[in-house]
DNA sequence: AAGGACTGTTACAGATTTAGTAATAAAGTT
DNA sequence: AACTTTATTACTAAATCTGTAACAGTCCTT
């Protein structure tokens, strides 16, 4: 409590002691913060008896000018905090291209409709941004958590599947092992990892190969069509090829090789006071995947 | 310090360790300090890496919209601790009547005309009033301190002479010793004291005689003027009587008998922080009446 | 790639400040 | 005159704040 604001009380309630029951406190306080206020503004404000209050000229100067400057900031730090509470502002959103545009735009579609207070940015990017640089809330990543400086919490997992086209499998065949694959045109997704080697979980653990196909790319569409192409077999997450799985166009191979999934993070900075909009979004993404997944 | 304040000047410096050697203090106590602001609102207002730092939405709200209102009640309290240092506003004086027009009045004037914010109001009362309720700042009393509540400070004796028409101590002649008044018409100034009683110093201390006379009232000009008219013998304050002295329109008696003087008082309410244009008018008046009297 | 310089944070210990209780003094009230 | 009510203050315990120093993360230089 400032005593800025004991000093103002005093005036409003016209005495030590009614103001310091409204501030719930002892009348001893206040007669000394109020005499601390004087002593560090040089100025008597009050002048009392011990039963008659009246204010001096300074007093009455700081109290009909400073009352109404400091319950303006007052009012602007309650509205903080209550903008803590309830979500408004822009939340800006970053998230990987494919991912972002399959599964994130209507999930964040429905949630902008659920606050209206709120104006949504997504910033659909391949690359790493800097949170704090670009002013980004909360950034979706698929893998692993990497920056230490943020809070990365897991969403739900995200099981890649490798897969080719029918039309594929009948001329080149179907793998039985992972060690098939090495005969196989695999088409790597490079967004995730650079290196091109596919883990995948064999008799005696996991076990990486270094695959080899014609046609790489960090777009997992880009791959996925040329995988419906019949060009070969692509490792996608499957967010990107659950639609081409469903209606048959793409074939799950190996799929009891299948090593543990990926885990879809969000990663937001720091953890104490996190507004409203970002833990609120937060939420509404976990009980979504939750549902889903 | 506020920790608004110290956060505020965070930002103005673009650092915590900047706004430690401006605000002259560490970086610790300036981290905590903004740690123990966001705390308190339950928002996160700056984004913090060692290396950079950047608003949040509410920490850049918090500074383009609260460092304004900090700044205005900063410098209201500055212009009020400087009001303490200059003279300036409304200097409300009471004084008696009598005293008021002879004495204050032109040094009141040439002191207005020393300090051109003052506002002077020159109260002449010859009742005494509640200096707090009335918004007085400083009361001239003569005579004896009174009102235990307030500080009385000394400024000047004021003797007190008894004295006639030539005309009329010819006619009636010329007391030697004070007993001689119990056969004069004593002419009672009943402000000071209701009782008809006058005091002197006699052979063996101090004698106090039982007046008698066929006038009295309340206000020493009018007694003067009925002295000078020969009506009888008044005891009146010097400043009264000095001029009807000095031409001779009055005569003193038993100057030789004369009581301890009354004493001139400034009364005002409270020692701590006095404002400085009740301090500065003090001082002139002691000043003055150092060199008058 | 590694070291250096600088940043913000935190545990610790000591110092300062603050709070409430109870006693005191002053001013109305019955 | 006794009683209330009011503001103030000495006293003690609790809470807070401070600076130091160690730490950890980041950027820059070599």
């Amino acid at each position: 409590m400032d005593d800025r604001e004991v000093f103002f009380r005093v005036v409003e309630a016209n005495g030590f002691g009614a103001a310091a029951r409204r501030l719930d406190t002892t009348a001893a306080s206040v007669s000394r913060r109020v005499k601390a206020l004087e002593h560090r503004l040089g100025v008597r404000l009050l002048q009392r008896t011990t039963r008659k209050l009246s204010l001096t000229d300074a007093g009455e100067r700081y109290f009909h000018e400073g009352r109404g400057l400091l319950r303006q900031l007052v009012e602007l730090e309650q509205a903080l905090t209550a903008s803590a509470r309830e979500p408004e502002g822009e939340l800006r959103i970053v998230a990987p291209m494919s991912f972002g545009q399959r599964r994130l735009a209507p999930l964040v579609a429905r949630f902008a409709a659920l606050h209206r207070k709120l104006r949504i940015s997504l910033i659909l990017e391949d690359r790493e941004t800097d949170l704090i640089d670009e002013g980004v809330d909360l950034a979706i990543r698929i893998g692993y958590p990497a920056d230490s400086s943020m809070i990365a919490r897991a969403i739900a997992p995200v099981p890649r599947h490798a897969c080719a086209s029918p039309e594929y499998l009948a001329q080149r065949g179907y793998p039985q092992s992972p060690e098939d694959l090495l005969g196989h045109n695999c088409l790597h997704y490079n967004l995730i990892s650079e290196r091109e080697e596919w883990t995948f979980v064999g008799r005696d653990g996991e076990q990486t190969l270094a695959i080899k196909g014609s046609f790489c790319s960090n777009n997992g569409d880009v791959l996925a069509e040329a995988a419906m192409q019949g060009l070969g077999i692509a490792l996608l997450p499957d967010f990107i090829v659950a639609e081409s799985l469903a209606d048959g166009r793409l074939v799950k191979v190996l799929e009891e090789h299948e090593r543990a999934p990926l885990t879809l993070f969000a990663l937001y900075p720091s953890r104490q006071h996190v507004p409203a909009k970002t833990r609120s979004f937060l939420e509404y993404l976990l009980d979504q995947f939750a549902v889903t997944e």
